[in-house]
DNA sequence: TACGCCCTTACGGATTTCCGTAAGGGTTTT
DNA sequence: AAAACCCTTACGGAAATCCGTAAGGGCGTA
């Protein structure tokens, strides 16, 4: 089991019952903050002083306010710690539970489980901080599926820039141009409407407002 | 102060929190369900049994599992309840910040505070219930100004309930149609064109696929 | 009553999206 | 090497959108 783990959550409401249930535990050394730029802090001096965490418990979304923040969100940090420290292990808690997003944060960042806030969350997450104890990873019931077999459509990146594109109200002619700028490719009208076409089909969609509408439900843009 | 409240939160982290903040207060009474429905049912025969509750702390949106359930989420359940028992007060506890879903909650339905769940949430989750027990009402700081002033753009249900239908994939055509059938005014085409070019304006979007972006990030659909 | 104002509706044209066809280039298969 | 395949791009027509103009009706005010 561990024994020194560092908890990030924005919501105070939230960090009570995270933080009874390692102590419940039996963990002893428990550091809670409300940002992640305070959780990078945190990690990096532990490290440096040779008494490092061994586990992370954080949220995705966090409210910004006054304070400046380089991670503005959980998935930044995570992106950075993974490639910093790559022993720490890192557990998600969020209310996140779009398949999509699950996929990218477990596949990408290869984050060691993921935990659903839900009527069940805090009991789910004791089970995971056993789980990843014994390296193993954990997933909560209703997105174990996330990772496995077909749902697995292959969304490239550029598609995801395409339709964020759209979203942000620029024509399709617009983001041809805007392309050809960029040097991205495929760039021509041409294959953006092809592009799209083929979105709208795997997305079931009407047309581009519907497909718009449907991706941002589905969080992936 | 109350002396009998009542908590639903499916979040069990949430509730742990906001447990602990009412038993601070002094509040001898603290029950708490993790469903709308079972709200509902406690809440009838509260009342019922002549031993009412005084305040029901709720939050907004709750995970549907395999329970049916009447009421999906909070909205729905203080529609009714504030209607039903019109004495009962009502704080709703809730990530919501969005300021046209708080202004909708507060004047359509007469909620008597609003939290935002955040980093300081259950401190002013505690100023709230005190100035509700004085039968006052609270707003948490950063969504004070959603009552007030300017920002309030007079928003119709007929044009909420177009871009509705937008974003579900519906042509304008189609949507004109649809609307003649339900004699839902106006429905020609040409006025519908009519009224979301004045959105579109409202919003600053460039295209209908922007307006639906906007309104979908604002939490009007 | 007459006038002005606003809302609904119709119409027409410019622009954009939608959709099929097809040519050219690169890679893989046979 | 030829054939098959995939991807990018071009083109053209149908459909939908965007946008301005204008006619008619309801309502309040002078």
């Amino acid at each position: 089991m561990f024994n020194k783990i560092l908890i990030s959550d924005d919501l105070d409401s939230i960090n009570h019952g995270v933080f009874a249930v390692a102590k419940n535990l039996g963990i002893l050394d428990v550091v809670q903050v409300q940002y992640c730029d305070d959780a990078y802090l945190k990690l990096k001096k532990s490290f440096i002083d040779q008494s490092p965490f061994n586990l992370l418990i954080t949220d995705l979304s966090f409210k910004s306010d006054h304070r400046e923040q380089r991670f503005p969100n959980g998935d930044s940090l995570i992106k950075e710690l993974k490639q910093e420290f790559p022993n720490l292990k890192v557990i998600v808690y969020s209310v996140e539970d779009r398949l999509q997003r699950v996929r990218t944060l477990v596949q990408k960042y290869k984050v060691d489980a993921f935990v659903c806030k839900g009527r069940h969350g805090l009991t789910e997450l004791s089970h995971a901080i056993k789980e990843v104890s014994n390296n193993e990873t954990y997933l909560s019931p209703q997105i174990e599926q996330a990772l496995s077999d077909k749902s697995n459509l292959e969304i490239k990146d550029y598609d995801i820039n395409l339709i964020l594109q759209l979203s942000k109200g620029m024509s399709q002619d617009e983001i041809s141009h805007h392309f050809k700028q960029k040097s991205i490719s495929p760039s021509s009208l041409s294959s953006i409407e092809k592009r799209l076409n083929t979105l709208r089909i795997q997305f079931k969609a009407n047309n581009a407002i519907h497909l718009v509408a449907i991706t941002k439900d589905l969080g992936l843009i």
